[in-house]
DNA sequence: CTGTTAGCGCTTTCAA
DNA sequence: TTGAAAGCGCTAACAG
């Protein structure tokens, strides 16, 4: 353990501990010479203060969690990096927390976190999440929250999103003006406000365009990959099959992708499919594949930048406002 | 800030904070009805105990680092997982740091952890460390270390490894077993062992099979994908291009994918491929691409177990120890 | 400009 | 079985 600390500095140099612990800070009431021979001293001995010490002191860990429902997918990774960055950048530590999609795990995580471990959260809501009592704790114990991409509508939080309802509805269109007359659309977790806004969209664009809404279009997947993908599976065997589908999230793009293959469908030829994702994923997929891509690393960028505003007390964002970074339609092929 | 405090929970049951604080450990000390007392209290409370008063009290955190290259990578991603769930089960908290292939953000991040911010550390190199005084310190500093992956044979700690000299042998072996008479190889940055072992399987395995070695077979990669995009465009666009690709990274295999398709190559005809990859990454790909897949989740499980168990000193790994877990050949066509 | 002092909230002797 | 008291390392009044 750790065990230069400013007791030791300071009888090495004949001052006060309080002394070396205010020329630390560089502050103004000490004097330049002093404050270079504590400086000089420290990192001799490579002097790294005690946050725990500190912490406790000043109520404030300079520390944040960033809790979401998987890592292995693109788009959280890549929100991870980007509140990582601006966490480095304005020197705060981040602590993760994965909730595996399971409301459960989400609740006693936000539970614990109440302990004042961290100075603000920000939080990706698991698929299941239906009751927020939690997150509300969270707030009233003056822990800023910070929603980004699955958020929460009915709790006073910034929020950091896509405009779901607007790519659902391009994404529809899209399709429809590629010529589909039959085009599903495979939802997640209805307990979302993204499938709620995209599911939206889709039904939106079908109206516009004079497309009639059949109920056998829209597949509500679940977590169950193998479940998800006989569920796609059937919908493209069968012999009113789809000539259009609209995934709500990638991985059930992805999953699209792979029936096709296995079915020996060819996309766009047989099948027109667009499907949420991102840039790292499509470039993978089949260049057919149009998409609608998030900007994953500047949402982790923004939400970031939003929760330190608040931490520093720069000025606060009325919780009401949310951020809406665009997706973007990626066409990748003159079929569609 | 959390306000329910010991002290509050002791007045409110007139007995002292140091009771409590027993009960709440579930000491043996305490009698039964005055534990059930405090427990029941404490919930109602709502009562979180502050960790960092704990921690400043304990010497311990209950906190490790994990210091990675980079997240946005579905091995990374994955081990994450991996160390995250059994942090988790352990009830210790993680603490996520992003290199991005820099060596001198791994020292500042390495340097910074001496403060005793965690009880151990989870790393995986930079591609460009080659001064490690700033990890022994940490060892120095009583601060556990475990190497995965990208690990440094030259310090004494454990190391969770996949078995990349056999798996570099494997794979030239396959691509020579399937005709291949023109192997390349992908590397990168020549300071991680990985690069050495998985490079010393090519080289042994042409040996192996009184192949001959090419200078010009072996391409560096660098970190600008740009760059490297451009190098493997440039071997395959030659004359006497090869007619196989040993890729020592997922990423590279990905590009290679790329190129081969910009220059309309088709694999595995005209050109077989074979890379480092997961199920994951590996299952967008084009299926013919062979991949070897490292067991990333698994590896972070362990890494994070080795760790845990050295902190709980349960007992001490030799830290000569190293963890080997196999990657897979995963052939996906009967071509190759 | 610098020192003294009183905690932050918790754990842990030591004493009862 | 419980309580009193010291102290982890740092910060911030307050006093000089």
């Amino acid at each position: 353990m750790n065990t230069v600390n400013l007791k030791q500095l300071a009888k090495e140099l004949n001052v006060s501990v309080s002394t070396v612990s205010r020329a630390l800070r560089d502050s103004w009431e000490i004097s330049t010479p002093t404050k270079q021979r504590v400086f000089e001293l420290a990192k001799k001995m490579n002097f790294q203060p005690n946050p725990y010490a500190s912490s406790l002191r000043k109520h404030r860990s300079r520390t944040i969690a960033v809790v979401i429902p998987e890592v292995a997918n693109n788009f959280f990774a890549l929100a991870i990096k980007g509140i990582e960055t601006i966490a480095r950048e304005k020197g705060y530590h981040v602590l993760i927390y994965l909730t595996n999609e399971d409301a459960g795990e989400e609740m006693s995580v936000a539970t614990s976190l109440q302990s004042g471990r961290v100075d603000g959260v920000i939080l990706s809501l698991s698929g299941h999440t239906t009751d927020i009592r939690h997150l509300v704790e969270l707030q009233q114990r003056n822990i800023p929250l910070v929603f980004f991409d699955r958020v929460c509508d009915s709790i006073g939080a910034p929020r950091v999103v896509t405009n779901d309802y607007e790519s659902g509805f391009v994404a529809t269109e899209h399709l429809i003006r590629a010529g589909c007359r039959r085009i599903a659309h495979l939802a997640i977790s209805m307990e979302l406000s993204i499938s709620h806004k995209r599911m939206k969209g889709y039904t939106d664009g079908l109206r516009r365009y004079d497309q009639p809404f059949d109920d056998g279009m829209v597949v509500h997947c679940e977590d169950s990959d193998e479940e998800n993908y006989k569920k796609i599976r059937a919908l493209l065997s069968s012999p009113d099959r789809p000539d259009g589908i609209f995934a709500s999230v990638e991985k059930l793009a992805v999953q699209v992708y792979h029936v096709c293959r296995e079915l020996g469908l060819d996309i766009p030829r047989d099948v027109k499919v667009i499907g949420f994702s991102n840039l790292v994923t499509a470039s993978l997929l089949n260049p057919a594949l149009t998409t609608i891509s998030q900007p994953a690393y500047d949402m982790g960028k923004e939400a970031a930048t939003i929760l330190f505003r608040r931490l520093e007390k720069k000025y606060i964002l009325p919780p009401e406002d949310s951020v809406i970074l665009p997706a973007k339609l990626e066409v990748r092929s003159s079929t569609i």
